[in-house]
DNA sequence: CCACGATCGATTGCATACAGTTGGTTCAAG
DNA sequence: CTTGAACCAACTGTATGCAATCGATCGTGG
């Protein structure tokens, strides 16, 4: 078993990336401690790191608060993500896929294909997607054999709330539409069409991103109140 | 005055950036401690933060150690970079620069020019020219408006021993090389061109990390031998 | 001579006590 | 009623002691 203080730290990640606290919460180190049951130390550990990591804001002597995202925020944020997945996908399509993640993306595929015939969108089918989704990009991100990259694009992904968002919101024609660009764009790979397999990828990011950027901002209206009454209290 | 905690972090990151400790080494935090004349408290939550921003890693009851970065790293590093600072000037370009910043960017050039009458290299025109250098691809950056994208090329550019590389070796021509890209990169912004802006910007850093890399891989020979030994120590 | 295991030193992990800072509240003066 | 300053409570910052873990060394058995 890992120690306190890095179990913490995913913990409180996976509970921010959760949204289980409004932006712009102050988070109070001994009700953590608390209701962890640990002492401070692994909490600040934890905090620490995650401020660094950029979920958090840390102020000297004042404490730590759950960063808030604008639309605007997430605008930029996918802006640079598409970039990214661009270039992750035009590094695999210039150097090649390998026969493991060659042999990974095609399950991917074939697993999403069966998607396809459901008949109706409810929670179930949701997780299931979104753990395809997030294995072929993980996946293709791998294969360009770029660490850097991969370290950037975690940190674009982890964004609090949106995963809720992206998936809950679905449809079945937008399932459709994903997959096919997941698919395109693996034929882009596997045919050595490198702009092609750049501009789908990155055009494929960015239409994900208008979607998000299209929810988010309804809840927009009704977030600074919980958020001020957060920082009030 | 800031905490103990942040000043450690600032301190131990420019020391770390500055290359004063070898790819691998392991860091004591009771040493630390000693040598900073602080208590392991504060020492802790600095190697944490520095862990989160990719300069430590972090082996759970082993401790923090130097990142080592191989000549393969900075080449993944510098792929990613070049695709960024592209996106910034493209999104400079398109959205148009404001007074402030073209003010800003005008003054670099500006100095720049003046710099390109020096008769030999030496370290003060080597300092100068970092300087202006930062400033004209951080002012590019912050015209973008994306906080994101800024993190991000914060993180890329955050590499030990780089800058002390990158300015030392250089020479007049790279120089004025350098200089006239930056001075293509504002012709093509404040001409609204967006596809050059972007591909004069990628293509300027690009070019820088592969000078870079030719003198990485010279270290590389005899580096494996001094993070060995300190790895030993 | 080699392999395996126990022991020990060194180092990190954690909890807690205390010090310092912040910002909110109260009270008094204008 | 407003303003300001002193006060106070709550929280974070830091130091330190002790527990737990790891790795190396030494010893023992094969």
């Amino acid at each position: 078993m890992a120690t306190r203080g890095v179990s913490v730290t995913n913990k409180l990640r996976e509970a921010l990336l959760g949204g289980e606290y409004a932006g712009g919460t102050r988070l109070n180190e001994v009700d953590l401690a608390d209701s962890l049951a640990v002492s401070r130390t692994p909490i600040r550990a934890a905090l620490s790191t995650l401020a660094a990591e950029g979920l958090l804001e840390y102020r000297p002597n004042s404490g730590y608060a759950v960063k808030s995202f604008a639309a605007k925020d997430i605008e930029g944020i996918y802006v640079v993500r598409a970039n990214l997945e661009g270039l992750g996908a035009r590094l695999v399509a210039q150097q090649g896929l390998s026969d493991l993640h060659r042999g990974l993306l095609h399950k991917v595929l074939t697993e999403s294909e069966e998607l396809q015939n459901v008949e109706d969108w409810n929670d179930e089918v949701s997780d299931v997607w979104r753990d395809l989704n997030d294995r072929f990009h993980n996946t293709l991100i791998e294969a360009s054999g770029n660490s850097h990259l991969a370290m950037m694009l975690r940190k674009s992904r982890a964004i609090p709330l949106l995963n809720q968002l992206k998936f809950r919101w679905f449809d079945l024609g937008t399932l459709a539409r994903a997959h096919d660009d997941h698919c395109q764009i693996f034929a882009a790979i596997t045919g050595g069409q490198v702009v092609r397999a750049e501009s789908i990828a990155s055009e494929h990011v960015y239409r994900s991103g208008q979607r998000i950027i299209e929810h988010w901002r309804k809840m927009d209206t009704r977030k600074p109140v919980a958020a001020a009454k957060a920082r009030a209290a």
